[in-house]
DNA sequence: TAATAGTCTATCAATCAAGTGGACTTAATT
DNA sequence: AATTAAGTCCACTTGATTGATAGACTATTA
């Protein structure tokens, strides 16, 4: 399960998605719209920006609006700057990955399970992008 | 990701598959063997005992054991046993459903991905099962 | 009845989610 | 140019959950 940072970053990531091109949105205005508590929505945003997928403005008149068009950003990489991992087992994460104490890998039953679910899942979250996560699907020619 | 309590649980489950059908295995067996902390794993025992997949004698000559055969158990269904929720968001999430506060599922882009990956991701661990998780995948013949 | 092994209860530390308060920046207004 | 409102940025605090530990208690076998 994801975090609930994740969510909420996913959510914000996608309501900027639909006004993308639109100049800057308040956080107040994400909060809102997506019913994230601000203070908590602030800290994820600023994260965001740091991690390059996110401008702001200072000031009046500012807000944060993504840096690039939402359909050249996949869900995967969205997951994966906010932290979370996106497999199941540390050991069949690509990102985070931490080798088990005990277990040999070529041999272990889980691992292999795991990674089977970890590509399936792959598989789909870097082929979807920002762009879907708008909630009007028809609005979608960015 | 997987707690470390689910994690625990199915390397256990694992270990108990293998020895399946050769009577009571020692806590502090499986806690050696899979370097699981023992009083974190006594728990974990309990529960799934509890939740019936397992049975468990006490005194000298005790320990647990898998009440049916490893192949009659899904992974899914472990997962779910130590409450582990297996989608990526509780809006998708089959057995620990939660609706989102703001959004119209209908409508929402985030939760029809997300429905697409749980759907991709079950498909492979309702077949898989804690046979599977045998060390040693040439003896699986139980 | 002594030794073994599971069961139960209580507690502690670390992390995560969320909230609070305030400092700093920018832009519009006057 | 000064003021002020609107906004981001930053440092802490609190509460809940998760992960891990210790010890007393109960049941079973030899």
């Amino acid at each position: 399960m994801l975090s609930k940072k994740t969510q909420y970053a996913l959510k914000a990531l996608g309501y900027l998605a639909g006004k993308y091109g639109e100049g800057p949105v308040l956080i107040s205005d994400i909060s809102k719209k997506k019913k994230i508590p601000i203070k908590f929505l602030e800290t994820i945003l600023l994260e965001l920006k740091q991690a390059g997928v996110l401008e702001s403005k200072k000031g009046k008149g500012g807000g944060y609006y993504l840096v690039q068009s939402p359909k050249k950003t996949t869900l995967a990489q969205a997951i994966r700057l906010v932290g979370g991992p996106i497999a199941l087992l540390p050991c069949v994460s690509i990102n985070f990955y931490e080798k088990c104490k005990d277990c040999d890998e070529a041999v272990c039953g889980l691992n292999k399970a795991m990674r089977i679910t970890r590509d399936a899942t792959l598989k789909i979250l870097e082929k979807k992008t920002l762009a879907e996560l708008i909630d009007r699907p028809d609005v979608q020619e960015l």
